[in-house]
DNA sequence: AAGTGGTCTAGACCACGGC
DNA sequence: CCGTGGTCTAGACCACTTC
């Protein structure tokens, strides 16, 4: 029997296309039966195996639950838990205005901590970023960030101020982030920074340190931050 | 053609096993090649599909990554970011002794905050745990948990003091905890709690207020802890 | 060119859920 | 009971990788 498809799109995709489409739209919502297996089938004149595969595929993906017997049902709405994000996302979940104030760019050669952070050997130069971070025009966050000044030599102070790391490391350089991993204490704030952050000296801050990892697994920026923790708290989901 | 399973296993996680076990016992190890599709249905006698869904199935999860036009191969080892562990696990994972003292067990009511977390109307009677963490036989951090009284109700001072709370639970209760949402900020040390931990009054701490959820989604436990940041300090992955 | 995984067919029987 | 998802067959063609 001939395959039927029009373009290179898999009969299964267009399948879950369609579902997709009315989970979009809100004309499925949460709990909402879909079209059983063999409906689906029927629909679009594909064999069982196909529309099967589709529904177990979605399962996979979260968007549908499937109980033997009972039928497939639209699941819950997906919370993002230890998503990664960048200071403007971040701020834009909380709907507030973020903005960064560039405090320095240097190029540093002796963090031999840093360097090694980032899998560079010591004495490679680095861009050494420091900024204020913003919300709503109230200070949240010190962040000093590092990253090769030879793999990103187009990266000014300017460039920076426009916009988010994240957004000039993936579209003006093509790097997608994909994880970081994070140490996370507690320290006091000292004179500069407490007066930067405007709290009082020996204030209680959040500290984490970041290494962002592309998607090829390769250890990218290096970020220092130190966060009000009267303003900024840390969500984590873990798991057993 | 007949099923010729004999038992109620289905074929294709039999397949699964042989791989499997190949894998614990090291005799395949990350990168090593898997049979193809084909000659694992030809092995154990069954369709291209079905050691095709042993296959796939592995590959979701992460035990083998599978490419088009090379063959299936055994996946780097997984590492588990973001788990949850109990006091005990952690240290252990330090290979640091842990011990702990109960320094308070009361039954409360009025812990509005506590009690709405937990999703217990406000007045349940609450079991409130303090203890002091120490590993080493030095004051790491001062843990604070509340249950519901009426749950646990055998749950005294002396079990606790014998184990871990996370091993009550799931060997006394048959509770399994499934995962735990984890507000993290920093905070200063009061007067008690300094003393307690060992620290300097104000001295910067980790404060951690954690949900515990079982395997059937219900809050089943409320800890608020404060952590020396010199000794304790937290490892996140997040993925973007 | 040979082998691999990716998609797909047109059926089948089974185990389970809700009515 | 009937409909659901879960497993399975014995093939087929395609797209891709490796040699």
């Amino acid at each position: 029997m001939r395959n039927g498809r029009q373009n290179g799109t898999p009969a299964y995709k267009k399948i879950q296309a369609t579902i997709l489409k009315r989970v979009d739209s809100g004309r499925l919502k949460p709990g909402d039966a879909v079209e059983s297996e063999r409906e689906l089938a029927k629909i679009h004149g594909v064999s069982l195996m196909t529309a099967r595969h589709a529904l177990s595929a979605l399962e996979q993906d979260g968007v549908v639950q499937r109980r033997r017997g009972a039928g497939t049902f639209i699941a819950p709405p997906k919370i993002h838990f230890n998503k990664l994000m960048g200071f403007n996302e971040l701020l834009a979940g909380r709907n507030l205005a973020a903005s960064s104030k560039v405090l320095s760019f240097n190029v540093v050669t002796n963090e031999r901590e840093v360097a090694a952070r980032l899998a560079l050997v010591h004495g490679t130069p680095l861009n050494e970023v420091g900024r204020l971070r913003l919300g709503a025009d109230e200070p949240f966050a010190l962040e000093t960030c590092y990253f090769s000044a030879e793999q990103f030599p187009d990266l000014t102070r300017t460039t920076l101020a426009r916009g988010s790391l994240f957004a000039i490391l993936e579209h003006d350089y093509g790097i997608q982030l994909a994880y970081a991993d994070e140490e996370v204490d507690a320290t006091a704030a000292d004179a500069e920074t407490a007066h930067l952050l405007q709290v009082p000296r020996s204030h209680p801050l959040l500290r984490m340190r970041q290494v962002l990892y592309s998607t090829k697994g390769k250890a990218t920026v290096y970020v220092l931050g130190l966060y009000r923790s009267d303003r900024y708290n840390l969500l984590i989901r873990r798991f057993r």
